[in-house]
DNA sequence: CTGTTAGCGCGTTCAC
DNA sequence: GTGAACGCGCTAACAG
């Protein structure tokens, strides 16, 4: 399809080509930088027709706009730096959909970076991040190393924190209580008569929602004299589907006569579930598995998922909102909460009259 | 558990504190700006005593280097863009896993953007990427908008084309054959004795590697000499798990002797079973599903489902390994073409036998 | 509405 | 191994 013997010519060709600055394309339309300058600002005052033709001439000589070189007289960067745990087959990626959406027509770019669920990983993201300058910073989360801590604090940005609620927020939070959200479900479940509640997660503490989700549970569980929870922690997490098949058939065995299990996410509830179906038990008859997040799959499968919707995008979009305004208040933000809302949804999974 | 009554003072304060300059840094160690800006590069030439020193001060300070000042002085951004069509619920969101994987430690810096399926979309991405004056793009499939493929060529940067082969790539391609793909399991199925194929998609030209399956699966339908393919389109891509679910019940309206359904991937798939499930059909017996894409679910789910595994993780990786070598390389790329493998799983949902 | 001057905070390039 | 001068491409601030 292409000649090729000289790929390179063409392309040392198109670079010089690239190297187009302001001030010639100034030249070209007979104006001063400045007035090309203004011409690509909405509020600017340029004449309709010199702006038209200086538009002309851009568009002709195919001239882009410098931003980097442009935020560092505005001392403006135009970014806006996120960090979510993952964006696989998460809840987070709808988040970060949010946070993109919102981020539209503002003329604000989005550094996305993800942590792995470590705080290490976080610290260094952060410092990557704030070496670019961002004019704000939404994470997930309230847990973060002190260096991190410290960081965020010279910087002098908005900071935004998601999904949880801190014990000691930086600025401001957008997210729920995933103690209260678990403590909910349980609730709801014991009103339908089950008595004997196992629950699902992963192992360690790097994932502080699937541990305040655990917390929760054990607490209500306790609180409402349903003796000790079971608790089967399997794989690192985000754990996966694969790894709840594994820990129910764990809990099955220690603790047989479960009558309810839940999950740290849906996706182990998934998980769970086909494990259970493969070794002939029925869901919801012989055991009830429930899940956290409302993933889509939990409404579409077989037996549909009971779970807790959560408001993913909803946290990215508001989170982003909470930072555009701070961010257009001169930085400054107030460090107020905004809860975001859950609520339960039963479904097939835990009907115990069948599916 | 804070002081409501000065949270901007606070904030204008922690402000002043990020105006470190590199050259402030200098003066209280002593030394020039120029020492420390060596000091944070890995080649330069300082002595080691001296960039002990220096960054000593850097984190008694607190300073951060500014990237963007440097990068206008260097000429070289340190980014790279990449543009996907989703992040969410897709085979995308595991290539952008392996771009940023690929790029950590690199100092390259992802911008990653969503087309939403859409070239007008990309277009506006691009102009907003390339006023960052990236490094190298990476871009999902070869269909883009003529003003698009112009900025590209006037930006003189490698650019990786991914997920396809376009008939005309720019430079670099990364992926393989979406009709193929879909050829060889339409094969693998019409060797098991399957005869009456059906094809579930979504309905507009948007989205390419769609298109280029469903003509895969019509090509090869017909080669065999199984008559025409009936294909239901239904819903804008990506179609999800309920519109798949939707889409099986019009094509067994309309061809009720159906005896097996290729789905665009297994996200739809997973849906008409679903949907099978609930109408009361055994899948694999009274009907067969395959999806494509090998998502998690398809392993994990009951039945398990037929599908095309595909290299998505890996697509993202060697994009950003070519791209390296291209940057590394002075910004010069051969166009080539990295085919990415693809193979057919066989599961339950088209085992015949039973589940 | 438009132009001029100055400088954003670094790295390049050269000198020592 | 270290420093000084200069400029990257743009925009703030002011002048007209």
């Amino acid at each position: 399809m292409k000649n090729e013997d000289e790929p390179k010519d063409k392309r040392v060709k198109a670079a010089d080509a690239q190297k187009l600055t302001m001030a010639e394309v100034a030249k070209y339309v007979g104006v001063s930088a400045m007035t090309v300058s203004r011409a690509f600002r909405q509020d600017a005052s340029v004449s309709e027709e010199t702006r038209k033709r200086i538009m002309e001439a851009v568009d002709a000589l195919g001239y882009v706009l410098d931003l980097s070189a442009g935020s560092l007289s505005s001392r403006r960067s135009g970014f806006i730096a996120a960090l979510v745990p993952s964006i696989n087959n998460s809840n987070f990626s709808d988040t970060a959909r949010g946070i993109t959406d919102a981020l539209e027509n503002t003329g604000l770019q989005l550094l996305l970076g993800y942590t792995d669920y470590s705080a290490e990983k976080e610290e260094r993201l952060i410092e990557a991040m704030l070496r670019r300058r961002p004019e704000g910073i939404i994470l997930t989360g309230g847990s973060h190393t002190d260096r991190a801590r410290r960081m965020l604090d010279k910087a002098g940005i908005p900071v935004v924190e998601t999904w949880e609620i801190p014990e000691e927020p930086i600025n401001h939070v957008v997210g729920f209580s995933n103690s209260e959200a678990m403590s909910l479900l349980v609730r709801a479940l014991a009103n339908q008569g089950y008595r004997r509640f196992g629950y699902i997660g992963g192992t360690t503490a790097r994932d502080t929602r699937g541990s305040q989700r655990r917390s929760g549970f054990l607490k209500t569980v306790e609180e409402l004299g349903l003796g000790p929870g079971r608790v089967i922690s399997f794989g690192v997490p985000p754990i996966t589907m694969e790894q709840g098949g594994q820990a129910v058939v764990s809990l099955l065995e220690r603790w047989p006569d479960t009558e309810v299990v839940l999950c740290v996410s849906d996706l182990s509830a998934f998980g769970a579930i086909m494990e259970c179906k493969r070794r002939g038990m029925n869901v919801p008859v012989d055991i009830a598995i429930a899940g956290f997040g409302d993933y889509e799959i939990s409404s579409i499968c077989h037996p549909s998922i009971t779970t807790i919707n959560v408001d993913c995008y909803g946290i990215g979009q508001q989170a982003a909102v909470r930072l555009l305004d701070a961010v257009h208040g001169g930085g400054s933000m107030g460090d107020e909460i905004t809860l975001t809302g859950y609520k339960v949804v039963l479904r097939e999974s835990t009907n115990r009259g069948g599916t």
